[in-house]
DNA sequence: ACGATGATGAAC
DNA sequence: TTCATCATCGTA
């Protein structure tokens, strides 16, 4: 299991450090696992596009923890998104994770997977039934394609261009 | 191309 | 209290 060592690092380091990982959620007594497949970087108030550009509020404040918590909000009206907090506490940063293998897509992965806000400020641990595990799979750099974020161009040019959306090539 | 559908944050 | 906005998806 990552423990939070892996999360607490630059979050442009850990987004791509997620391809090839495996996403585990123990449900009903069952314990399922998925390879992530396709994730993106949110970074810093800065970041136009990051939900913490406006700054600490009751929904964003889990961004300003440490590092190996879920973020998890609803989009739409409809769709649960899943990601994982990185980074030092009060530098707000996460990954958002847009698909695993079977699932591509953000919306479709947390539905499979029965993924709510239940799991919202819970650490990425057995404890909370949904964590990340390494199963050994090799990844080469070459074989990850950098991408720019989707569904961001509110956020303005400059930060809808950044590729941080890190995708499997073979997906 | 578009509507579904509700939490969020900011303005009033 | 109201309003515009939104890290999507399925149907067309």
């Amino acid at each position: 299991m990552l423990r939070k060592d892996f999360y607490k690092r630059p979050v442009l380091k850990v987004a791509p450090d997620l391809i090839g990982k495996y996403l585990v959620v123990s449900y009903g007594g069952k314990i399922t696992a998925h390879m992530i497949t396709e994730v993106e970087a949110y970074d810093g108030e800065g970041d136009l596009a990051c939900h913490a550009s406006k700054g600490k509020t009751k929904r964003t404040e889990v961004m300003f923890e440490e590092g190996g918590v879920w973020y998890v909000y609803l989009i739409y009206g409809i769709y649960e998104m899943l990601n994982v907090v990185t980074g030092n506490k009060d530098h707000p940063a996460a990954v958002l994770i847009r698909g695993i293998e079977g699932f591509d897509g953000p919306g479709k992965l947390t539905k499979a997977l029965h993924i709510d806000r239940r799991f919202n400020n819970k650490k990425a641990a057995k404890e909370s039934g949904l964590w990340i595990e390494d199963r050994g799979e090799v990844i080469s750099k070459k074989d990850i394609l950098k991408l720019p974020r989707i569904g961001v161009d509110f956020a303005g040019p400059i930060w809808s261009k950044k590729k941080w959306r890190f995708r499997l090539k073979s997906f």
